[in-house]
DNA sequence: CGATTTTTTGAATCATATCAACGTACGTGG
DNA sequence: CCACGTACGTTGATATGATTCAAAAAATCG
């Protein structure tokens, strides 16, 4: 499992991994198993570990005051998860997270974080590509939330990310397009006769 | 203005900027001048400049096939103006970069950004701070957007960018919410009788 | 001042939400 | 292995919020 991991951060860095740094590696992310519908997180918690997928998957969501739940992320087989403000901040977590399927994680708290992205180069630039992919991609989100019809998010979420479809169910798809489930269902009734 | 910079730069950083790293620093940046109306991108351009704004008002917005403009970003006094994706793929862009106010900017290229970033530690550690806190704002975005009603999301903008609705007109506040003019238009008249 | 841009208002229309009912699939315990 | 219960998906009817189009009013600019 820990091998997932190091292949992930290699693929990720243009820096190689030393024996060494592995073992820094190995060290720092503690293995922890979910079942389904077990919390990572919950609202009013702190963050206090970054994990990794190794297998799984989940999601990270808010509830509003009618008790309605809003999907904004989702999280399968080697994606990262964390509520990213509470995790650097360490401040309570508007989200839930939890996972969906049966999920094994490793995971790492923040103080063996960084002193690990200071040790490990390859850990800093893996870091860095993933911000930066992070931000182009809530960038496109943002926009198709704002300039699309809710057909054309659900067709574009069936080009860039087809297997959240596979993994999770439709009223949670719905969810994270902003859209109710009954919507979702009667697009892709009328998507299909197309 | 290079002043503006430097201190932006130390006010985000822990470790101090020596004499000879500014000087790079000023080296990198070339001054650049937009009128009002002026771009600073063009759809279909490649992204060569990351953009400091030393005083100004800028949008970065798409236009779909109805011609109707979606601002994604707003960016003042300064804040970093770029098309990410653009900028670190050098790939085409797919948004238009302009200024609304008459702005003043200093411009680094890619490859000069990449090497001030490896020669000077601040640099570094600002670009992950910005990194890091444009992550959690988008997050915040993409749950404001997908979660809340058109009313909800204008007195939230009120409440965290008070600026923005002083410098850009209303239709392009309505815009960057996702909602049409009139629509906006009301939801204030709405709100003031509250 | 006139010209242009921006904001407001009204009426008709459209997309999506909501509520309620029903059908279906799935997994679990007996 | 079947039966039952719960979760999931679909459908219809109605309500609501937001868009669109058109026009007028107000603000801004040169």
């Amino acid at each position: 499992m820990y091998d997932i991991l190091l292949t992930y951060i290699s693929q990720r860095s243009v820096t190689p991994i030393t024996a060494e740094q592995a073992a820094l590696i190995r060290d720092a992310f503690k293995p922890k198993k979910l079942r389904k519908k077990q919390y990572l997180l919950q609202e009013g918690d702190v963050c206090k570990y970054l994990s990794f997928m190794v297998k799984g998957a989940m999601r990270q969501y808010s509830i509003d005051e009618k008790g309605n739940e809003h999907i904004v992320r989702f999280g399968i087989d080697q994606w990262w998860m964390a509520d990213r403000e509470s995790f650097e901040m360490q401040t309570p977590s508007r989200y839930n997270i939890d996972a969906w399927e049966e999920t094994e994680l490793l995971q790492v708290s923040r103080p063996a974080y960084l002193s690990l992205r200071d040790a490990v180069p390859a850990v800093m630039e893996m870091t860095q590509e993933l911000d930066k992919r992070g931000s182009i991609a809530a960038q496109k989100r943002i926009q198709a939330v704002i300039s699309y019809t809710a057909e054309e998010r659900y067709l574009d979420l069936l080009k860039t990310h087809p297997y959240f479809l596979q993994r999770f169910p439709q009223h949670m798809i719905a969810s994270y397009l902003g859209i109710s489930a009954e919507t979702l269902s009667r697009i892709r009734k009328q998507a299909l006769s197309k």
